[in-house]
DNA sequence: ACCCTTCTATAGTGATCGATATCTAAGTCA
DNA sequence: TGACTTAGATATCGATCACTATAGAAGGGT
């Protein structure tokens, strides 16, 4: 995904007269806003002052430049995953989870919901690959999550009846349905509050105390300063 | 929505080659497949066999076509409301929607996922009545949950601290969301248990008992017979 | 039988889709 | 400065989009 050329210091011929950079935002909070499929080309170009050929050449092509921004948007899907897995503990990664989306899908200089989510509904045959890529950043997440769930349980900080698929699928179910809510208009505050009770199902943990592990509501702690430039979440 | 032809006896001309009904079948199915955009006029004919004047002249337009799917599915908007309003509790009215949602999503003779919500998301900008048509049904349906939470606050069965606004909220999330996981593959089983996280987080009635409350889970009350012919949830 | 109405099929409307061929402008190197 | 390399702009590619004008086919009413 990164450009050869730009590493080396001297290129030779004419060097691009736009910030690659710049343009790749603009076209996330394109995508962020109709999704993949609804997002055209021309839209595209005309929102980052480029033509089409410029476009191509600096970015591959559609599918590649979505890809793209996804990974930036995601900000590395590594960073989420490992951020779950770091967690103090699993109620404290899936609250994070679910926080950083309700604050990600309601921020005020980025467009409303998820710019995953947005796009892997919309499902034309052509655009079969997108979706399971999309799909697949998912499953990985859950995944992660629901490793994380399993190693408390072995630990016995959750109780054995802890359900890790269970619980690993609700918290990404409710992350999903919070983008819609978030398209649609509920505000950031509904969305804080839609964590708390996602996370009121949780079975209490049964074992010691745990050092740094947060008990707050997702209400107290709005104190988080987001910008779009590295998103940790969808 | 309804023909005006179609109620009198004789009609004079040449009568439709087709039938009406297994059509718009054919076209919930596709719309319930792809979602109302990524569906082509192309797609729709041939499945239904039918040329586009005939759909045109049978239907009125692409959109009239998907609404009127989408009220077959929903068999009818208000009977679903209506259900909510006369569940016993709202903690009942809530786990049905759920547990109808978790099933409608994974039927063996229908596409996974959710007909409104696979078409809910993409939204180009030609398509944002069909957008606004489609959010208008969800907040219908979590308005009739909301009123439906209050009003057991109200009779004391759910403690004062319950916040309607957020357990409807949370609700429709989960609905949402479960449809996208049903697309990405997830099994009725798995949706249940989520049904069943879901409703864990439920303030716990305070009031006396109600005849005829279901406190069963979702997982053990599989006993439903699903047809698409009339689909009581999103 | 005829007329009249409606449906169906062919074909094609302009618009837009993603993607490019071609040519010119603008730089870096020797 | 001249040779080389790459970016940018114009114009356009074939395919597909939702949709429809036209004309022939097929039925009911009398």
């Amino acid at each position: 995904m990164q450009e050869v050329g730009s590493l080396t210091a001297g290129r030779i011929g004419r060097p691009r007269s736009f910030d690659r950079e710049s343009a790749l935002k603009v076209a996330m909070h394109l995508f962020w806003n109709h999704g993949y499929e609804a997002t055209s080309i021309a839209e595209l170009t005309q929102a980052m002052g480029i033509t089409p050929p410029s476009l191509y050449a600096a970015f591959g092509d559609k599918r590649q430049l979505f890809l793209e921004t996804v990974d930036r948007y995601m900000g590395g899907i590594d960073a989420v995953t490992k951020g779950v897995l770091d967690a103090a503990t699993a109620q404290d990664a899936a609250r994070e989870l679910l926080t950083s989306a309700a604050l990600g899908h309601t921020g005020e200089d980025t467009p409303p919901g998820c710019l995953v989510a947005s796009s892997i509904i919309s499902s034309s045959v052509s655009a079969a690959d997108i979706r399971e890529e999309l799909a697949g950043i998912r499953r990985r997440m859950e995944a992660a999550l629901r490793v994380r769930i399993e190693r408390d349980v072995l630990e016995g900080i959750l109780p054995a009846s802890a359900d890790a698929d269970m619980l690993a699928g609700h918290v990404f179910a409710v992350v999903q349905g919070m983008s819609t809510l978030a398209k649609d208009g509920a505000d950031r505050a509904k969305l804080l509050r839609i964590v708390d009770c996602a996370m009121n199902g949780w079975p209490s943990p049964v074992g010691p105390r745990i050092d740094g592990a947060d008990e707050g509501t997702a209400t107290e702690r709005t104190k988080y300063a987001y910008d779009d430039t590295r998103r940790p979440s969808r």
